[in-house]
DNA sequence: TTTTAAGTCTATAAACAATATAGACATGAG
DNA sequence: CTCATGTCTATATTGTTTATAGACTTAAAA
């Protein structure tokens, strides 16, 4: 599960919505200036969290972006798997994105991934934007 | 820490070699056939495995590949950090290949990934390749 | 009603990594 | 000598990542 910079971005993005969840919606350039991420870029993240549900859009002057649920209810694991697909190491090992793969020849090294992707797993569904709000 | 093909490749090769460790070398020819991995990229694979001290190779007829340690001292961890680098998701999570990335703002968030890292790393420093033979 | 500050949409560029494939060469057993 | 093997380096192919560009739409406020 190698994080990608555009995960990293979106994260960030989303703990900085979340510092003014129930407030005014926040512009793509400030959240872009105060986690210093490139602004088109952050443009195309935003869409496809909105498009996924978690953040909503308000168009014209005095728009921006708010979530679209409380903190509390969205986890790492979902941000993750929407921007990178699978937590598991090897699609083999992998229960939303499964795929087959060479390591599938041996089974006893197939299962220590399939361990790591269950502790994994959990680690980020457990964790909420709400965890890191300072 | 998502495993390419070619970490795939390694650990099905070497657990191959595990196998005979003590008896002949393994050409690699019969490695690919066994596992099922294309010949000249397990041809590149084992000169990299040489390369770092995991493997030996003998050249001329009855020639092959051999473990250069018992398989007891080569670890998961080990092999995946060769080809693959960093164990951690993050690189400013990584301890061996450290890099700054944007993560490292949010400190709580960065915390997570070394806990990860952490676990991953502990599991895959504690198998080796002994671990695998049937 | 016009201006302007916002988000929307789609294309494409640049750099890099992953996954091989190719072929000329070196070595050593028989 | 021959031939089965490993060695070395180059290149091809494809996909992914990380953006950048620009024309368009919307809505608040003057």
């Amino acid at each position: 599960m190698r994080l990608s910079r555009k995960s990293e971005y979106a994260l960030l993005a989303l703990v900085d919505l979340s510092r003014q969840y129930g407030k005014e919606p926040a512009k793509i350039m400030d959240v872009s200036i105060r986690n210093d991420i490139p602004k088109k870029y952050l443009e195309q993240i935003f869409l496809q969290l909105k498009g996924a549900g978690y953040v909503r859009s308000f168009r014209g002057a005095n728009g921006g972006y708010s979530l679209a649920k409380p903190p509390e209810e969205i986890t790492l694991a979902q941000i993750i798997r929407l921007i990178d697909g699978p937590l598991a190491s090897v699609g083999s090992a992998s229960l939303y994105y499964f795929e087959h793969t060479p390591i599938e020849k041996n089974k006893k090294l197939l299962q220590v991934f399939k361990e790591i992707r269950d502790e994994v797993s959990e680690k980020l569904e457990s964790m909420s934007l709400s965890d890191f709000v300072d």
